[in-house]
DNA sequence: GAGTCTTTGTGAACTAAAGAACAAGCATTT
DNA sequence: AAATGCTTGTTCTTTAGTTCACAAAGACTC
């Protein structure tokens, strides 16, 4: 099996790792407003963090920078994606028609970026045969033929917390690569198979903490930040 | 004004606070299913962490738990949720009515879990006077209104990328408290003001990292996890 | 082409978070 | 009421991540 001799050798930081899609949005804001060459100063500001994780982050893909010049952007741009592995397209399957999966299916964003969402799926029978977005909804069953006839690499979860789980299993057995769920429950899964949660209601949460945290020091604070 | 005698004192870490929904929706849960008492043990099984963590975090909180037997289930619950600030709803207004935040309005995972969406907004006026899930859409000069009108908490941002920081400093100056934003940007906002990100493609990259990563090594893995 | 200026790449110091390990505390049994 | 067993709270160790600070490297000027 092929390894070694890639570009960019294995075992960036998580955290680095999290930061990159960042790196790239200002990346490709860069390119289009037609900069050449980018410093680690002006990508952090862009970012929001700071010079030196700029640097120590883009480090880690191997050294691209020019000493007392900065990155090239266009360069810089194809090794972040080839990083993300965003050279090919990653077919996507929804799974959970309920008010969430049909949002997110009609939202186009993940299509236009590089994600097509490729195969709808439901359990309930009604909501089989129906069209969102100009996808035809599919039962469940179908998983397994889907994923390989069309090659799907990620799945999105959109289903309720107590059908989370066996949703993720068939998506395993089904082949899925990855899964990203907005399900608000541990998920289970082979260790090969990455996943990543999304839960609003947590992200709301956690926001009234510090919300709360604020109002209870109001005098004491500085106002404008960076 | 009132400070201290709280039962908890401030400096949660934020890796704990990003915990304690998780924590929260476990305990749910476990009160739902009659349980009185849970060890730090059952409960990071449920909430998918080491036990050690558990009983660290809930430290932070002060101490509520009694040796030998457990923590009380009511009793943290509320706990917790008083932390999170979660003893009165936290009204939200969202901004953006196009996909995404029409698929979120209608989305209801919001109101069912203590942030109602009281409010929604737009720039387009042929947006403006659309209902969207018994909410009427209004422009988003009425803003400043309707945050006072209805003691809004809550900005959740769904507009384009180019238009999230102008919409940010929108709602800053209209008087909401904190902020979540869906845009691809990062944003600049007086410190008192919090701000969570949620980048449904960013969610994807990073995947796709992990998912190239794995497809590199597929002989030299275990299989599952625990 | 020597000197100056800019900006990278990274070693070292510092901070935050995770995990292991165990004494202290309470409940329950005998 | 002493002994046993379970589970917490916390100290200590280790790991991961951030930030600083500066030498090395190239570009540009005179």
């Amino acid at each position: 099996m092929y390894r070694g001799g890639m570009a960019t050798d294995r075992d960036i930081p998580d955290a680095t790792v999290a930061r990159l899609p960042i790196y790239r949005h200002s990346l490709v804001e860069l390119a289009t407003s037609g900069a050449e060459t980018v410093s680690s100063a002006a990508l952090a500001e862009l970012a929001g963090v700071n010079a030196a994780k700029v640097r120590k982050d883009l480090s880690y893909l191997g050294t691209y920078g020019v000493r007392g010049v900065g990155y090239d952007v266009k360069f810089l741009l194809r090794q972040v994606g080839e990083v993300l592995g965003l050279d090919s397209e990653a077919p996507v399957v929804m799974v959970g028609m309920g008010n969430l999966g049909q949002a997110l299916a009609r939202y186009g964003g993940f299509t236009t970026r590089g994600f097509p969402i490729v195969a709808l799926v439901d359990a309930s029978p009604e909501r089989v045969g129906e069209i969102v977005d100009g996808v035809k909804i599919a039962h469940i069953d179908e998983l397994p033929q889907i994923v390989k006839r069309l090659d799907v690499a990620v799945g999105i979860i959109a289903v309720p917390a107590d059908a989370a789980q066996d949703v993720a299993d068939k998506l395993v057995n089904a082949g899925v690569r990855s899964i990203l769920s907005f399900a608000p429950t541990v998920l289970q899964v082979p260790k090969r198979v990455p996943v990543r949660k999304v839960d609003l209601a947590t992200e709301l949460q956690i926001l009234g903490y510090y919300q709360q945290r604020e109002s209870d020091s109001e005098d004491t604070d500085a106002d404008r930040s960076a």
